[in-house]
Parts: structure tokens; sequence; C-alpha cells
DNA sequence: ATAAGCAGTGAATCACTATTCATTTCTTGT
DNA sequence: ACAAGAAATGAATAGTGATTCACTGCTTAT
């Protein structure tokens, strides 16, 4: 025997693939998955392109686990305003806040996770995330409904409604094409934010405030 | 000269363009765009792949022709229940049930329409018709305001919000895994009509009913 | 019947990239 | 220094399906 696997190589490794991960994120986050091409992602992290497919089985396969990281780290946000105090009204206004201000501030890569037109995997990938959202809300609504601030619904309905009403008011501003030209200024994200979330609360509620 | 188009060639050749349109037309209720190949549509139409590209410029422009088609004809719908008599409320109830009940009649179509990945062409027609429904939403929303029966607010945010809502309401029992596999019971299905149509009158009402 | 010109044909071509794999280069233990 | 194996390379390949275009066959007016 001659070669083993050593910690050094292991790292070495370890480090290529992140190169990889970091150069294909930022593929994504400059003209989403459908641009983002294997040669490109090479050259960027300094590797060839048969490297790439000793770190992921397939093209779709990195792209599944960028997708997932990228949206675990929204979803995880999301959890995280609905886990402080207040609430459960205060609490999804802070969600929904949360969920849309994050998306505006990195447009391309929340186009990319919501709306970018990808490949049957990684819509299967976004349709789990859109339930996780979903549900999340959901179990604070039934919070709501117990706790007798929110008034009784079919909570999973009415979660699902949403993720649609925020994921389509943030479809128009965060589609590339205006995305590239014109920058929304922040008076104008901080009114959209607003009014989005006013109807939300209200279909929750059914009280306008 | 000797050859001149006469009537009955241009009606031939009308007829040979609406096989063509027809049977796309087919195809794409049946599995969507994306699995819509031209040779099979050629085989349907009964002419050769050739035929079709006398016919139209390219692939994409012959779906860009089905798409705007088949969505107009569901806009048209739309604002017809926008149109009957009654308050704007009612009026904006009949069309949301409009536009669901369709919809779960004709899955597949509805899902190739409203979130079957396509590419950016059609994509671009997509938003060009979901800036359609919201604006028939929105005409109505601002004469239930007039008319006093809906709050001051912003009537095209909240137009968006409702196209959000519905259209995200029916991605997943539209969805094709499903759709193929479980027939949704009518049962479900008014339900699901109802508690997306409670939402979205809450969102713009502010009042439970 | 004939010639001019258009419509129809479909096998061959093209375009596009993801993916492969024979070869080279590097790492390790002796 | 060397041999055994692993990792990296990137030019060549492959798969896919839209699109082309040289040719065939109709239609029309004379």
């Amino acid at each position: 025997m001659a070669y083993r696997e050593t910690e050094k190589m292991r790292q070495r490794k370890a480090q290529a693939r992140q190169r990889i991960i970091d150069c294909t994120y930022e593929c994504v986050a400059n003209g989403g998955f459908r641009s983002a091409r294997i040669t490109r992602i090479a050259g960027l992290a300094g590797v060839a392109t048969g490297t790439i497919y000793r770190h992921f089985e397939s093209r779709e396969d990195l792209f599944a686990e960028i997708f997932r990281t990228a949206t675990q780290r929204e979803v995880d946000k999301v959890a995280e305003a609905l886990n402080t105090d207040g609430d459960a009204v205060v609490r999804l206004e802070a969600a929904l806040r949360q969920f849309a201000e994050r998306a505006l501030r990195g447009p391309m890569m929340a186009w990319a996770l919501i709306a970018e037109p990808v490949d049957p995997k990684l819509e299967e990938e976004r349709l789990v995330y859109r339930r996780a959202y979903a549900e999340l809300f959901e179990h604070a609504i039934r919070s709501g409904i117990e706790e007798d601030c929110i008034p009784d619904q079919d909570a999973r309905q009415s979660s699902t409604c949403l993720v649609g009403a925020i994921a389509e008011s943030l479809v128009g501003p965060l589609s590339p094409t205006l995305a590239g030209q014109i920058t929304i200024a922040d008076i104008d994200k901080n009114k959209l934010v607003d009014s989005i979330i006013r109807f939300c609360m209200q279909g929750l509620t059914g009280t306008r405030r």
C-alpha cells in the first residue's frame, strides 16, 4: 500500500467542494440557475469541469444543494422571527416582514429561489420549501387561534394564501428584467412591504388596523 | 404568371394552421409545454415537421400563441364574472370562484398556464397575463371602495395579493404528480374554493362573514 | 398540356452543454 | 527514490430535439 487518504487531503477536498459551492452560489445570485454553466463555475472555482463531478453527481444535484442551503437559510430566518415574544399577530407580521425584506435585499437570488423557471428536480425542491414556509405560518396561525388573537379558520389554507400573496407581490419587483435596470428605492420597498403585510393580516384576522 | 393564391388555398392553409394549433393545445393540455414535442404535434396534425415552420416562426412562437389564446379565454371569463350585477364584493367573489373552478376543471392546462416552468418568452407572457388578472381585480376593488363596500386601500397591491393567493392555493392541487394520480373530489374542490375565497375577501374587506 | 411558383416534406444538420474517461499529476508509505 | 493508488484534468463525446433546406408534388392561369 502507498497512498491513503490523510486529514490534509480530506481538508483539501472539502475546500475544493466548498469553493465549488461558493462559486455556484455566486453564479446563481448573479443570473439565476438557468444561466449558471458548469464550465463557468469550474473556471471561477479554479478547477476543471471534471472535478465538479468528483464532488457532485450532476449539475442538477449541485444546484439542488445550493437551492436547499439558500432556502433553508431563509426558512430559518422566518422561523426565528416567529419565535420571538409577542402574540401570534405580532410574530406573523415580523415573519412576513423578514421574508419580504430579505428577498428585496438579494433580489436575484430571491427570484431564483421563488420564481425562476427551473428543471423538474429543483421545482420539486421548491414545492417542498413552499410547504415549509406554509407550515411555519400554519403553526403560528394555530397558536393565534388558541390565543384568541386570530379568529378560527382553516389555518392550512390561510398559510398557503400568505405564501402566495407574498411571493406574487415580490415577483414583479424581483423579476430580472426590472431588477437589472431599476433600483427599488428604500421608501418604495417599505411601502410595498407594509401593504403586503396589511393585506395578509387582514386576511388572517378579519380586522383592519 | 401561373400560380396565384386563391381563396381555396387560403382556407386550406388556415385549416392546417388551425389543426396545428388544436393539436398543440391538446398536447399541452395533456402534459404541459415542456413535454410537447414538435414532431409529436406534427404527427397529430398530420403534417410534416417542416410545415409547422411555414405557419410559425419557431416552437416558442407557436407556444406563445397557444398560451395567449388559452389565457385570454380565462381572463375573459373572469372579466365576465366581474361584469355581472351586484356590489363589488359579490362580483369579486364570483370572479375568484370562476377562476378557481375553471382551473380545477382543467388541471393540467391550468398548471401549464399558471405554474409550469417555461422558457423566458412564455414566462414573459405569463407575467403579462398575471398583470391582466390583477388589473381586472384592481378595477373591481376600486369600484368597491367607491361603493363603500370595501375599505380604502392600495387596490393595486391587494389585487396582486389576490392573484398570488389563489395561484398558490391551486399549485398544490394542480401539480401534475398529484393531478395525474389523485382525483380531487368535488366536495374537496368546493371546500378549497370556499376557503380561498374567504381568505381573499377578508383580506380585502377586513371583515369576517 | 404546360410552365411558373408556392406549399409540403422529412432526413440531415445544427446548437448547445452536460458529462465522460483516458491520461496526467499529485500524494503517501516504505 | 519508488510504486501504488487517488485526484485532477479537459478535450472529446453524447444526447436531445429544434430547425433547415433541397427536393417533391400541387395548384393555377394560359
